[in-house]
DNA sequence: TGGACATATCGTAATCTATCGATATGTTAA
DNA sequence: TTAACATATCGATAGATTACGATATGTCCA
């Protein structure tokens, strides 16, 4: 059985930089909470929940789309993002015990 | 016995939003990983494991000595830098696990 | 189809960040 | 004190990010 080493890359540690910079932002932090806690919300919900502008809340939402966090589902003229990436409970709960 | 919620209010998320903008960088990253393997290390020796220049390996090691990461100590003219901040460990882990 | 609703995209100005070299500060030994 | 070494700071430019409003796209219902 192959066990390979904790240690990352150059390489590997430029990616997760990458997904580290798009979560280091308040609003991002604040949707990852709130989808965290329930299913899916729409961007609707999120905005709301945020205090946010519809705009602004889509493009948060699509950052962390792109990066791989998120998903999302339309059903009628509403999308449903949702968590798709399980480490982020892991990383949130770090970041929850340190700054709690 | 009181048990604080574990949601964080944007205050708090704003806080943790700038730490991680100091972690979000890969050779800071790579120098957390370094630091975490060993005891202490002085500039030079982050530089050359890393692969910096001096002036660089001294400015990442003051970001992140500024938001409480790391800490320093002078022996003669070689100054060592080592993690002051426990939670950066379960962090790395959980980047490890997801980009290993 | 027209109108209303939900979401997505785009342009741009303002602000921040990285990078790099030059140079300053602090320390030791001769 | 002078030279050599280790580290820290500074200045300038290029590149990235943010915020915000205007507007486009997609969907439903009358």
């Amino acid at each position: 059985m192959i066990r390979k080493s904790p240690h990352l890359g150059l390489d590997s540690l430029t990616e997760a930089a990458e997904c580290l910079r798009i979560l280091a932002h308040p609003n991002r932090l604040q949707i990852v909470q709130l989808l965290l806690a329930g299913k899916k919300f729409s961007v609707n919900d999120i905005a709301d929940a945020c205090d946010l502008t519809q705009p602004a809340t889509s493009d948060h939402l699509r950052l962390m789309q792109r990066c791989g966090f998120l998903g999302s589902a339309r059903d009628g003229r509403t999308v449903y993002y949702s968590i798709t990436e399980p480490h982020l409970k892991d990383i949130m709960d770090c970041i929850q015990k340190r700054f709690g």
